[in-house]
This record gives C-alpha cells, structure tokens and sequence, in this order.
DNA sequence: TTCAGGTGTTCGTATATACGTACAGAGGTC
DNA sequence: GACCTCTGTACGTATATACGAACACCTGAA
C-alpha cells in the first residue's frame, strides 16, 4: 500500500464546529469552538471567517458563531432525501444511550395486519430484550401493535379487533375485546402505548408513534427491556421516547416526494 | 484593514461537495464531484477520503460517494433547532410552486391585535398577489387574522370583537360581529379560512394555522391570488395547504427544548 | 481604580496540503 | 483484439495554509 498523505485536519475541525453549533441554543464564541475543536485560534477563525463568507455560519453582534442560513437549507435538503430507516438509526442510537434499554422501530407489514420490526439498536446492558429484525408478530400483544392499532382507520382497527383470535401468550395478555378497544382508545388519547409482561413474560415495551406526510401514523418508535428495570425509569422512558418520536416525526414531515 | 490570508479553499470545496450529494438521488463518482466543485481530481479525492473516514460520506461498492450516517445525523440536529421561519422558507417554495400563487406566513403582532406577514414566496405568474413583509393588517379582514382569531383564548377574542371597529375596505368586507363572530367559529371547526374580495377588491386568500408545542397556534400559512384564479382552482389548493401547514406543524413540535 | 484572566486579531514563518503529471486499469466501440 | 476515452491512484514539488507569539482590548473581581 503506497504512502499517501493524511486527509487534511480542516475536515474534522469543519464538522467539530457544525456539531457543536448544532447542539448549542446560543451562539459560540471563538475560543470556545477552538477548544471544542482542539485547534489553535489563529487556524478555527480561518475556518470561522471561510464559513461565515459563504452563509454556512453567521456571527451575531456579539462576536458569537451561529449556524447560517446556508447550513439550514443544506441540512433541510440532506433531511429531505432519507428514508425513515435512515433517519432513525441515529435516534435510535441515542434513545438507546439516554435509557440503556434495546430501541426498535416497528411498522405495519404491507400484506398482513402484523407488526414488523425493521431497525433495532441493542441495549448495551447485558441484561437485554432484543428481536430479530423482519421479525412479524401480532398487533394486539405488542406497544408497536397498539400504537399502529390507535391510529389506523376506524373501520379497519373494528373490522381486526373482530377477526382476530386473541391468543394469550401469557397470563397478562389481554385476551377481551372490550377491554383491548378500552385500552386503545386511551392510547389514541395519552399518545403512548406500554405492555407489560403481555407478550413475554418479564417484558415490557414502551412505544409512541412517528408520523409521516398528511399526520398518517407510518410507524412506532419503542424502547422494550425487563420489565423490573423498565417500571423503575417509566418516567423518564417516557420523556425520551416522546421526543425521539418528535423528531423522527419532523424528519419525516420534510420527507415529501418533489 | 489589515491584509489577512483568504479562507482555506477546502471549505468551499466540502460544501459544494455536500450541496450535491444532497440532490442526487444516487451517488457521484470522484470526476464528477471534482468536476462540480471545480477542482483537481487529486485534490477532491484527499476530501473525500477525509469525509468517508469520517462517516460524513460513504463510498458505494460502485465506487461512488453518498451521503454518510454522521451527516444524516448533523441535518438533523441542524433541523430540529430551527425556529419557524427556516423551517418554513423550504415548505412556502413548495406550496407557491405547487399552487401557482403567492405563499405567506403571517403571526399575530405582539403589541396589538394585528396580523403581521414575516415571509413569503411570491407567485411566478406576472399577475401576483403581494404584500410587503413586516406590513400588519387587522385581524378580522383577512384570512389569516381569522384563523388566528378562531384559535386564540376565546375571552381575548370576545374582547377584540367587541372593541374593534369593523370598518369596509370593499363591498364584501364583512362588518357585523354576528356574522364574523359566526363565520370564526366555522373556521374554528374547518380548520381553513378563505376570504374573498374582503381586504383587496378582485383577491381571495386561503389560510391554515400552523400549530407549535402544545398544539398552541402560532402563525398561520397563506396563499393568495386573483379571486377568479383561485376560485378555479380552490378544491386542490386546500389540499395543498392542509398538508404544508400540517408538516410545519410537526416540524414546530419538533423544536421542543430537551 | 487596579489587576488578572480571557478574548479576538495580526503576521511572519514553518509545514501541511494542493496539484500537475503520469500511469494502470476499466469499459465501450469498431 | 485493438483502440479510445475516462476513471482513480500515486507522488514529487509548489504553494496555500496552519500556527505560535505577541498584543490591544474587555470584563469581572478585589
């Protein structure tokens, strides 16, 4: 393998700026991203002064960097072009982070009222809940299938909820209608849906749902683990659930077709 | 002015690079990015290994350059800390081009009772609706005002209908408070506001509200033309505005403080 | 009011990087 | 199979850029 040389430092320095300022409400000032990126002053208000001349970046009047129209309208359009598996990687990747619980997204089969779960972060615990992706099970025993259930058609969500033969798979699977059409009315309302110990024993799931294009519901967000550890943290699961399904739903709303 | 150096031109370069990569559907081979960024092959390819190590870009097994999770992931939070106006500008050049007609945002002014247009995209057509951005009109003559009046706290609306003077700017302006009063609280229930001839002689406008953290109605998004051009053509631009103030409403939900 | 610490700016020099050139390889056409 | 065109890669050299050092200025504490 012939010597070639290093890839030059502005590249990582260009998007340690970006990052920063993206997470940062208020402006940085240049010591401060120079000390974020590990780079000399002298050589970030290069860079500072580079991206302000193209609109990237913006320098309010006192001195402070802030993201430009340029990168909005850049990052609008790299938004615009994903699919929701794309987009949901790195949300899944931080639900699973902030709650140390296994993240999925599930949505419904095309063929079959099913839940299909099609993108998965693992807990890093040990101790984890995990299914394999294409993976389809039963709406009536899931979060995911709840959700999906709240927010379809009336009709259609009438039309399963009478064909369907609720199997239990475990003593606190909800076996009565009347009670799963209870069940779902609320989660229409409380926006959230969890099971415990409904589908496996010692499981619980918390899920919320992502919308697309026109409001339609297209899939659910969830975070599942052992049902112990999940009553101990359903507070805040559930602060972090609604606002990953926040954002994946404001990135799909850009997501139209042009 | 002191004489400093120029900005290094690898910014330019990463951007360029980026910008078109964000419109390609499918992936750029190294000469064509270098061709687009007007640079020398051998140049380009040091950035892109760079972004490729990176994971700002990934390179295909045909060899071609895409988009990479990390920059998915920086439009995203890029995204998700806009304010409505950025978030709008994208969603405004949709609707106009999609409608054929001037497309506006208008919010409540915050020291009276007053609509106040904060952007627009203005029509291609020669024969255009238009109105200076900043300029504030009464609330109970345009589309706008109405829909703001039919979602604010009702006491405050009470107020204004009692203590506005409903004067005529034309013929159709409608000047009983029981006929306005009636016709917000239709809006309050369709959720669309249409005005005709009722400002401007010979211009109608249609408006949606635009829905912030809480469901709260912050602003409201318009299109406006020539009464008998809009007349022709109302079914399908009430379709279109329902689903741009539908995906600015997300995107506002999206914005929420973590 | 004084002082300390941190800021942003400037510029000459060191050096990292850009690039021109050459070339091997791939693909398409005849 | 030969030939042409374009690709991506490699590398030595030219040069654009990084950066260390110095300094004026600002802010907050004593």
């Amino acid at each position: 393998m012939p010597l070639t040389q290093a890839a030059p430092q502005s590249i990582d320095r260009i998007f340690s700026i970006l990052g920063h300022l993206a997470r940062e409400r208020d402006g940085e000032s240049l010591s401060e991203l120079a000390r974020r990126a590990d780079a000399p002053k002298s050589s970030v208000v290069g860079l500072l002064t580079g991206m302000v001349d193209s609109g990237y970046l913006i320098r309010d009047v006192q001195g402070k960097y802030r993201l430009g129209p340029n990168m909005v309208a850049l990052a609008i359009s790299v938004v615009a072009r994903q699919g929701l598996q794309d987009l949901a990687r790195p949300v899944l990747q931080r639900l699973a982070d902030q709650t140390g619980e296994t993240s999925l997204i599930g949505t419904l089969a095309s063929d079959a009222d099913l839940v299909m779960y099609v993108d998965k972060v693992e807990s890093a615990n040990p101790v984890r809940y995990t299914v394999p992706l294409g993976e389809r099970r039963e709406l009536y025993a899931s979060a995911v299938g709840k959700v999906l259930l709240a927010h379809m058609a009336a009709d259609r969500c009438d039309t399963y909820l009478r064909n369907e033969k609720l199997r239990a798979f475990t003593p606190k699977t909800i076996t009565s209608v009347r009670t799963l059409r209870q069940e779902i009315s609320e989660i229409r309302e409380a926006g959230l849906a969890l099971t415990v110990d409904e589908r496996v024993v010692g499981v619980s799931a918390l899920a919320a749902p992502i919308h697309g294009e026109g409001g339609r519901v297209i899939a659910a967000i969830v975070i599942a683990g052992p049902s112990e550890r999940m009553r101990t943290a359903l507070k805040q699961h559930k602060a972090s659930l609604r606002a990953a399904a926040k954002s994946l739903s404001l990135a799909m709303a850009g997501t139209t077709t042009h």
